[in-house]
RNA sequence: GGUCUCGUAGCUCAGCUGGAUAGAGCAACUGCCUUCUAAGCAGUAGGUCUUUGGUUCGAAUCCAAACGGGAUCACCA
């Protein structure tokens, strides 16, 4: 398709040449895709030269249209509607092109561009949500996309396991836990956590309650409630290495690693490092001492440190407290610069919410002033929030969507959705749970990874779970039913190669339209890694599994008796498949073969 | 209040390096399974692209302002 582009753009650049002497490279050539009402596949728009050729717009597009029909043979047509040049390629040349596909070679590069790319960062004091999903998924697929565009990835954790959110769940085990595990309880590790940490906060809120009903200020009870000096006496301890408090945040800990582990496999992310906060958090204090005698930090009377980024348009930013205690961004500079000194990273991403814009602005902001060479490449791959439609997801209200239980929801009506059709005779027991699973993940990793990154969504229970339409579900059937086109062929002995159907010269206006999809794969990959979003893969997925449904009704393939055009159906099939396939890989979704 | 961001069909979203009559899906309605998987296909209906102004041959798209959502401006992470 690019070399098809490019080679009507130089056709119509020597058009302007030899009939009206106008020079326009052919790199210039702006050649956008034809409108579905007409006819054709590329759009000259000539009203651009009507002023400088003093020639109605129609005028100019007629000769054009002329002159490339009769002198480029990949031009079987055009018309002309009002300032716009339809052309019609050919079908020798999209059977051309189709040819080309099956000898397509990734091109090796020399360099590699090595990419960090940091997702899914979890604390490790309650499950993952619904949120994490979109994040995981993000992380993980533009990950796959980078690679396709042939960078060097490193897939990177950051796990948040230490502070004092994890001090809060560890004193609430204290005080109520009774030995509970999760084997005794029966419930995975990551949700016994997250149930201490909601008990924290229940005993929390009601000490506060009872000390403001005494008198004391709400502010004051806030920071006096028992159960919270408790858990900053614990966080004291935590830092001090006190024997039985590392236990217990040990074992803790182990089991909600155990659950996330659980968690990641089911929903078929993984990582190439692991880094932990807890490992992590004192590597900024050696950064502050740097920036302190570069002059870029300065100390307050108090003894705290801050940055002065007024002239990069932000505030003055503490950096270290006055006690000398890290805050966030002392930890992230520290992981920074860590990170680059592991990896050597020309580009370092982070998946991280749109609530941490300035952060993230921050961060870079101050490694740029300090000099840092790897301040460039730092990139905030920002996300919006997922809403529901009863509004915002707020853990502490319970209303968030449990990753763990939503994906059983969705296993479940994939199986019934299934078992409804009943097309899956034959298979089994296993292989039938792993289809559920595979349509589960599908139905949701689409639902997540179709909109824009960059954009705010709205997460419709209802919605997601459809398995109809522009859904992932959709073009796993695609795929399912190419699947057993081929088997069939391979039944009939039908082989699809290129010399069995590379004199075909008509093709189904459909066909011709699979063909072009098919061929803008690379460019729509390309773009995909260059707008870090999967959501232009998701589109094109969709697009291509649209238009080869349309084929499939309105053709035949078996029925054909011109043994080159049902080799080349076959054929056709096969590398839509094919193309489906990759492209859902790179969202992190498989497709099945019977469905 | 400052900064950033979003506003497209009843709902969820595409389209945004300026181009034709603004596209999908869901929801509603109508057709198409004696078999290559109907989780599909075709069609009907549904729009002041928030508003106003500007740039120009041409604006959903670029610029400005207004209105309306959201985020952020912590010695929380």
């Amino acid at each position: 398709m690019i070399a098809l582009e490019k080679k009507i753009a130089e056709a119509v650049s020597g058009a302007l040449q030899t009939l009206f002497s106008v020079s326009l490279a052919a790199e210039e050539v702006n050649l956008q895709p034809t409108r579905k009402d007409f006819a054709g596949t590329f759009t000259f728009v000539t009203f651009p030269y009507t002023k400088t050729l003093g020639k109605g717009p129609e005028q100019i597009g007629n000769a054009l249209g002329e002159y490339l029909k009769t002198n480029v043979p990949e031009v079987a047509d055009y018309n002309v509607v009002k300032g716009f040049l339809n052309l019609v390629i050919s079908d020798e040349t999209w059977v051309g092109v189709f040819g080309n596909l099956f000898n397509e070679q990734t091109a090796e590069t020399g360099k590699r561009e090595k990419v960090v790319v940091e997702y899914s960062s979890p604390n490790t004091n309650k499950p993952l949500h619904l949120g994490h999903l979109r994040n995981n998924f993000l992380g993980y697929s533009v990950a796959e996309i980078l690679k396709e565009n042939g960078k060097d990835v490193v897939k990177v954790n950051l796990v948040n396991d230490r502070g004092i959110h994890i001090c809060k769940s560890m004193v609430a085990y204290q005080l109520l836990g009774n030995g509970e595990t999760p084997e005794l309880a029966g419930i995975k590790g990551d949700h016994l956590a997250g149930k201490y940490y909601v008990a924290f906060d229940k005993i929390y809120k009601e000490q506060i309650g009872e000390m403001v009903v005494q008198g004391i200020e709400p502010d004051k009870a806030k920071k006096e409630a028992p159960i919270m000096q408790q858990a900053q006496q614990m966080l004291v301890q935590w830092e001090q290495g006190d024997e039985e408090v590392m236990n217990l945040w040990r074992t803790m800990n182990g089991w909600v690693y155990a659950g996330f582990d659980e968690t990641y496999r089911t929903i078929g992310v993984d990582f190439d490092k692991f880094y932990y906060e807890s490992e992590t958090y004192l590597l900024g204090k050696d950064f502050v001492a740097e920036g302190l005698a570069q002059g870029i930090f300065f100390k307050k009377p108090d003894g705290s440190v801050w940055v002065d980024l007024k002239e990069e348009g932000l505030d003055e930013k503490l950096v270290l407290r006055a006690d000398g205690t890290s805050v966030y961004i002392t930890q992230d500079l520290g992981t920074a610069q860590l990170k680059y000194d592991d990896f050597k990273y020309d580009t370092s991403i982070y998946v991280i919410a749109d609530e941490q814009n300035y952060h993230m602005q921050v961060l870079k902001s101050i490694l740029q002033k300090m000099g840092k060479p790897y301040a460039q490449g730092i990139l905030h791959l920002s996300y919006g929030m997922v809403d529901l439609p009863s509004g915002k997801m707020k853990s502490r209200e319970g209303t968030v969507v449990d990753a763990d239980e939503l994906v059983a929801e969705m296993v479940e009506t994939a199986r019934q959705r299934t078992d409804e059709l009943g097309k899956i005779e034959g298979l089994s027991e296993l292989e039938a749970q792993q289809l559920y699973l595979t349509l589960a993940m599908g139905a949701l990793k689409y639902f997540l990874l179709k909109v824009d990154p960059k954009k705010r969504m709205l997460f419709n229970p209802e919605e997601s779970i459809n398995f109809q339409g522009n859904t992932g579900p959709f073009i796993q059937y695609t795929h399912a039913r190419i699947a057993a086109i081929m088997r069939k062929a391979a039944e009939l002995g039908i082989t699809a190669e290129v010399n069995r159907f590379e004199n075909l010269t008509n093709l189904h206006e459909t066909e011709a339209e699979v063909v072009a999809l098919l061929a803008s794969y690379p460019k729509v990959v390309a773009e995909a890694a260059n707008l870090f979003a999967p959501s232009v893969i998701g589109q094109y997925a969709y697009d291509l599994a649209k238009a080869y449904n349309r084929f499939y009704t309105e053709v035949s393939i078996f029925q054909e008796i011109n043994p080159a055009a049902l080799a080349f159906r076959v054929a056709l099939s096969g590398k839509v498949a094919e193309k489906i396939k990759n492209a859902m890989r790179l969202l992190g979704i498989n497709v099945p073969d019977r469905m």
